[in-house]
DNA sequence: AACCTGACGTA
DNA sequence: CGTACGTCAGGTTG
């Protein structure tokens, strides 16, 4: 290795120099913390200011740094872009409540006597690639802040890269070793990589089914690209295959991704000292940005020793400064936060240890009556949905349980109680006398206690023969309100991106699932139930003045908590099936379904899995020939129902091709109908012979409900033979009927209710054939005149406008040309006009307030509208449309359930619901109940809500949920 | 073994 | 180039 020969400009020896991508900063800032707890009163963002001075702060507490620069990127194109126009289209789609914070970011940097740097036509990876150099060059120990991997091309002896992981805290040090070890190849060969992997974060693609793994490989065998590019023909497989065909793309990722480290930058290395605070600025500042003054010290204490170092500071712990929430908790609900606090457990076994227990920790604080006895059941809107239950729920009783909560194989571990800092632990099998207690002290504390899933947990307690009332609080129902498109699978994961805890080993095992072979030692279950039990306090304590904030608390105490309850019921009681009646059927599909694979094989001349779409490709599309119609999303030739019907029309004269696309499309029907019947005889419960399925109530973003496990929610309706299957769903043992009661086009009505169109209110009010009413509207005939083709076009553009359907979709669907749709279109909207002008509201009104919001103030968030990528845009915009109307008829939905099944109850009767399917109910009827109960359901489900149109219910009954149908 | 994709079932 | 889901089977990845 040759000597340097430019001697360092100055004495450097031991100095750091830290660089940091401002832009990459302030992206992880925003998105770490929930921009509802930090903003000001009058709504100016603050997260990323607040999370861009504490990271940084944290950084220069750790590594001490003498010299310190930040760059930024500057607004507009790059030399980059006009090489590759979609250049990091998906990155810079940042929210406007981002954006906003840039100049805050600046203004703080400068106050805080911090060197930032922008350049027009630069990046600034430019920047901080050229501050590296200088850096190194001058002998400096450099480091560079960036979540940008392009940044691992400076890396050297010298220069390492500040990487954060998934928590910012576990910053990895890049250093060539690191790089080597996680990517196999050289700093120097980084780019080489990037360019033939691609990088979704920055819309950049590279090699289709080329990884970090391939891409090394290729590197160390050729050297580099260009070796690659060399002996690219050499390259066999698929991947070679990809390869050429993407090879330009390659090139051209390589020439963007290439750092320019020779930016004119107008700064010296000496320009970047740090530490001169201009107090009165950032006095001036966080007071404009309501931060505390607890937050001002701790940035103080760091930048003030600047380049001196600071000795041993912390960083700014997670406090929230001037909750937008109201002033009387603010620093009460975050303190649990920034660490948890396990309380003490104890463990009992009898009712007199437990009565003590709570005759000592009894809150000396009461819950307010009205929310401790709150009863859901008013849903008009003279019902108070402003209630809140304040600081209450820190005074409420926490109760948690552990073990399997599948229902139908229920297996409770354990169960505890905790209140402040003191918690008891009760192992099952739990004593007849401990068991009254544990009753009489749930239906006492009704309405005081917190939970974490309502519904598992009233599993859990099921398992050993106890019910908990209502809560006062579900922090997971609260953590889907609050972001309704994020799920935790459990509750570790629910800290982890909640809370940003991470816990350190402390993993438990997965939710729903409980392994009897190695349970952990009892100290170790011990502190993890203590754990568990702190989680659920302190989630309960971030989300409660979120959600009061937001007034969701009536949406969680009167819809989610009682539907929690209803769902719990309908999943323990599962739905009978005749098990005869299903095997028959699996036999006679399976049958079906062989007899077209040998007809399909014997056109094929070939024994090929007619389940591969790959194959499938191969013998269509290349071995016959035929002309494919459409790709798939990731290029390759689509075998779908639709594209083969297409392609089984067009071959009428190959008659080899003909006859093998009738015998596959035979073969898919049959075998998906062979798999779904053999799907629910696996999951049917041997001990009731029923089949319990789960409701997962906080997975779809628009509210609805799911099923799984198996899923009830898709066994098939729209042909004969699949509906058939409806037919082995039966009343069980004691029961003599099912019924099902659905809506009739609720979206629709909810849109005639929100718009206010007079038109489309008529139509629903004069009870006529709806779709032929609207029709003769639209087409100004007679409804007597109206055909069928009209009403079929009219019906798929009234359901087509919840969806944000486009006219080429339209006319695709109802083949028809696309000037025809557009003109159906415009008529349509002329008929009803306000209807257009409230979808267009829904759409700009959530472009500005960043959520759409139901008629019961169910969120969600659309951070995508603003993105600068055209076809993200539009996908956000058609979800901002639909996301409000199927978010209504879901709570509409709910409410139902939870007053059909209280008029259950009240009436006295046996029948009960088993099943939900969107806007379907199913009843288990009992003998000569049917009339009744009929009612008493379809009274629940129409004055679920008061609407400007009425809700119009079919109900039917049947033998099995097939004749039920109406 | 864990993940992804294509296909397809429902409202 | 229509929203929201869950499941299976094949295929690839580490």
């Amino acid at each position: 290795m040759s000597a340097d020969i430019q001697a360092p400009s100055s004495a450097a020896a031991n100095e750091t120099l830290l660089v940091v991508d401002g832009h990459s900063l302030a992206f992880r800032a925003f998105f770490a913390l929930p921009v509802d707890n930090f903003s000001t009163s009058e709504g100016q963002a603050t997260n990323a200011v607040w999370g861009f001075a504490s990271m940084l702060a944290q950084v220069i507490d750790t590594e001490k740094p003498d010299r310190l620069g930040v760059a930024f990127d500057v607004k507009g194109g790059t030399f980059r872009n006009t090489m590759l126009p979609q250049y990091k289209g998906t990155r810079e789609a940042a929210p406007e409540e981002l954006l906003t914070q840039l100049p805050l970011i600046q203004r703080m940097l400068e106050a805080l006597g911090v060197t930032y740097i922008e350049k027009p036509g630069y990046e600034g990876d430019d920047i901080i690639a050229t501050l590296a150099s200088m850096g190194d060059k001058a002998g400096y120990r450099t480091l560079v802040l960036s979540g940008d991997r392009d940044a691992f091309q400076l890396v050297n002896d010298n220069v390492t890269v500040l990487y954060p992981g998934h928590h910012f805290k576990d910053l990895k040090h890049m250093t060539p070793q690191a790089i080597m070890e996680k990517y196999k190849v050289t700093p120097a060969q980084y780019p080489d990589l990037a360019a033939l992997r691609g990088e979704t974060t920055d819309n950049i693609p590279g090699v289709p089914g080329v990884g970090d793994g391939f891409a090394a490989k290729w590197i160390n065998q050729y050297g580099s690209l260009d070796g690659i590019c060399e002996h690219a023909d050499e390259i066999g497989g698929k991947k070679g295959e990809a390869l050429r065909a993407n090879i330009e793309q390659v090139k051209l990722n390589r020439k963007v991704n290439a750092l320019v480290r020779d930016v004119e930058l107008g700064v010296s290395l000496d320009d970047l000292g740090f530490g001169a605070v201009d107090i009165a600025q950032v006095d001036a500042l966080f007071k404009e940005l309501e931060f505390g003054s607890r937050t001002k010290t701790r940035v103080l204490k760091t930048f003030n020793t600047g380049s001196s170092g600071s000795s041993g500071t912390q960083a700014i712990s997670k406090t929230s400064p001037a909750s937008s929430a109201s002033e009387t908790e603010s620093v009460e609900a975050e303190e649990g936060v920034a660490a948890l606090q396990p309380p003490h457990v104890e463990h009992i076994a009898t009712a007199e240890q437990f009565e003590t227990w709570v005759g000592e920790h009894r809150p000396q604080i009461n819950v307010p009556r009205e929310i401790a006895e709150f009863k859901p059941g008013d849903y008009s809107e003279q019902a108070d949905r402003g209630i809140s239950c304040g600081t209450a729920v820190s005074h409420a009783w926490t109760v948690h349980a552990w073990g399997d909560v599948r229902p139908g194989r229920v297996k409770t571990q354990a169960l505890a109680v905790a209140v402040a800092q003191s918690a008891v632990i009760i192992e099952s099998p739990v004593d007849d006398a401990l068991k009254q207690s544990l009753a009489a002290f749930f239906a006492a504390e009704h309405g005081k206690t917190i939970v974490y899933g309502y519904k598992e947990l009233l599993h859990a307690l099921g398992g050993i023969g106890l019910d908990l009332p209502l809560p006062m609080f579900d922090a997971k129902l609260a953590g889907y309100l609050i972001q309704p498109d994020f799920h935790a699978d459990d509750l570790n994961q629910a800290v982890e991106h909640f809370l940003d805890i991470h816990g350190e080993d402390t993993q438990q095992p997965a939710q729903g699932t409980f392994d009897f072979g190695d349970e952990p030692a009892a100290a170790d279950a011990d502190e993890q139930r203590a754990h568990d039990l702190a989680v659920v306090q302190a989630l309960t304590a971030h989300f409660r003045p979120m959600i009061d904030e937001r007034e969701q608390y009536w949406l969680m105490k009167a819809i989610e908590l009682p539907v929690s309850r209803v769902l719990h019921d309908m999943e323990r009681t599962g739905a009978k099936v005749d098990v005869s009646r299903l095997t028959a059927m699996r036999d006679q599909f399976a049958e079906d379904a062989r007899f077209a694979q040998e007809e399909a094989w014997r056109h094929a001349g070939a024994e090929i899995n007619l389940q591969s779409p790959k194959q499938l490709q191969k013998v269509l599309f290349e071995d016959m020939g035929l002309k494919p119609t459409k790709r798939t999303k990731s290029g390759s030739y689509t075998t779908n129902a639709a594209a083969l019907q297409s392609l089984y029309i067009k071959s009428f004269d190959n008659e080899q091709a003909n006859g093998f696309l009738g015998a596959l499309l035979r073969h898919r029907e049959t075998n998906k109908l062979k798999q779904i019947v053999q799907t629910l005889i696996d999951s049917i419960n041997m001990k009731d012979g029923r089949i319990h399925t789960t409701f997962e109530q906080t997975v779809a973003a628009t509210g609805r409900l799911s099923s799984v496990d198996p899923n009830l929610q898709n066994i098939p309706n729209r042909n004969a033979a699949g509906r058939e299957i409806r037919g082995v769903f039966v009343p069980g043992e004691g029961y003599e009927a099912l019924m099902s009661c659905d809506y009739s086009q609720v979206e629709l009505r909810i849109m005639a209710d929100l718009s206010g169109d007079e038109a489309l209110i008529e139509a629903f009010r004069s009870g006529a054939d709806f779709h032929k009413y609207v029709a003769s509207m639209v087409y100004k005939l007679p409804v007597d005149q109206i055909t069928n083709d009209q009403r079929t076009h009219v019906k798929a553009m009234s359901y087509g406008l919840a969806y944000g359907l486009s006219t080429y979709g339209l006319a695709q669907q109802l083949k028809i040309a696309p000037r025809e749709a557009e003109a159906l279109k415009n008529r349509y909207f002329e008929t009803f006009g306000k209807v257009h002008d409230y979808l267009e509201s829904l759409v700009s009104s959530a472009r500005e307030k960043g959520y759409t919001e139901t008629i019961f103030g169910r969120r969600r968030y659309f951070p995508a509208l603003r993105s600068l990528n055209r076809v993200a845009r539009d996908a956000a915009e058609r979800a901002a449309l639909n996301a409000p109307i199927q978010g209504s008829a879901a709570d509409i939905m709910k409410i139902a359930m939870v007053r059909a099944d209280q008029a259950l109850h009240e009436a006295g009767v046996r029948s009960r619901i088993i099943l939900q399917i969107h806007d379907e109910l199913v009843v288990e009827i009992a003998p000569g109940e049917g009339e009744q109960v009929t009612e008493l359901v379809r009274n629940a489900m129409e004055h679920a809500v008061d609407l400007a149109v009425p809700l119009d219910v079919s109900c039917g009954m049947g033998a099995d949920w097939q004749l039920a149908a109406h």
